[in-house]
DNA sequence: AACCAGGACGTGA
DNA sequence: TCACGTCATGGT
């Protein structure tokens, strides 16, 4: 079971390459060097979010993300960095309707303004530097945070390696046979982080390479059965 | 033109 | 605990 977890991986890695995850749209912004099209993704930069700011960003977005696609999440984040550049302090003092008006393209606004509400007044308490980092219990207590969106932003924004499961992670490995039908969240998030090596890097690059491969592969309604890593356990390969 | 997307919460059994 | 309805816009 162990190497095959592995396995998978190096599988994923090799085919998609690095997935430069979590996407910063004003890293993109701040350094004329990054092409427009990597639209805020970062491959084999590792030291990013480099700034508070940053680390809120990805915070805003794993809320934003909640079963949307990125790219209306990155509509509405552009629209909140040219509200107030996407800073927390200034997200406070941000009329709510204004702040539903920019997300309304990553949908649920109105939840999601909320949402962004009680979490600037969270992260404003962790102050400016940031070394207080939150654990996944204070998270978790938040209105509007879940296992997803609080190990998204332990994982890409405060850089705990923690696993993320989501939807995809599910579906490819129930399809797999390496979870039950009914596995539980923490059930598949302690399967990954039992099997692999606890580094920051992999669970980054794992929890990107899945979403890059269910997105090809694992659509609703699609045959499961093309996936080429199915294939290759059919054949006893990996 | 239905159907789905990088979920979370509230409710009732 | 668990199953189910709700939230909402914009892609294919």
């Amino acid at each position: 079971m162990n190497s095959r977890l592995v396995n998978i991986y190096r599988f994923l890695l090799e085919r998609y390459g690095k997935q430069g995850w979590w996407p910063l749209i004003q890293h993109r912004r701040q350094n004329p060097l990054v092409k427009e099209s990597d639209r805020g993704y970062h491959p084999e930069n590792y030291d990013l979010p480099s700034c508070h700011d940053e680390i809120y960003e990805i915070c805003l977005g794993a809320i934003l993300t909640q079963n949307t696609g990125w790219t209306q999440v990155e509509v509405a984040l552009n629209n909140l960095f040219q509200l107030n550049n996407l800073k927390p302090d200034l997200m406070q003092k941000a009329e709510i309707e204004v702040i539903k008006e920019a997300i309304k393209p990553a949908g649920y606004f109105n939840q999601k303004a909320k949402k962004i509400k009680i979490f600037t007044e969270y992260f404003v308490g962790l102050g400016l530097g940031c070394d207080k980092i939150p654990t996944r219990d204070e998270l978790l207590s938040i209105w509007g945070v879940g296992p997803e969106t609080a190990d998204s932003m332990l994982l890409y924004a405060f850089k705990v390696p923690t696993f993320v499961v989501d939807a995809y992670t599910m579906r490819i490995f129930t399809n797999l046979n390496f979870i039950r039908e009914n596995a539980t969240y923490n059930e598949v998030k302690r399967l990954f982080e039992e099997n692999l090596p606890k580094d920051l890097v992999i669970y980054q690059e794992y929890h990107a390479l899945i979403v890059e491969h269910s997105k090809r592969f694992y659509r609703r309604g699609s045959d499961y059965r093309n996936c080429p890593i199915y294939q290759k356990r059919i054949k006893d390969e990996i």
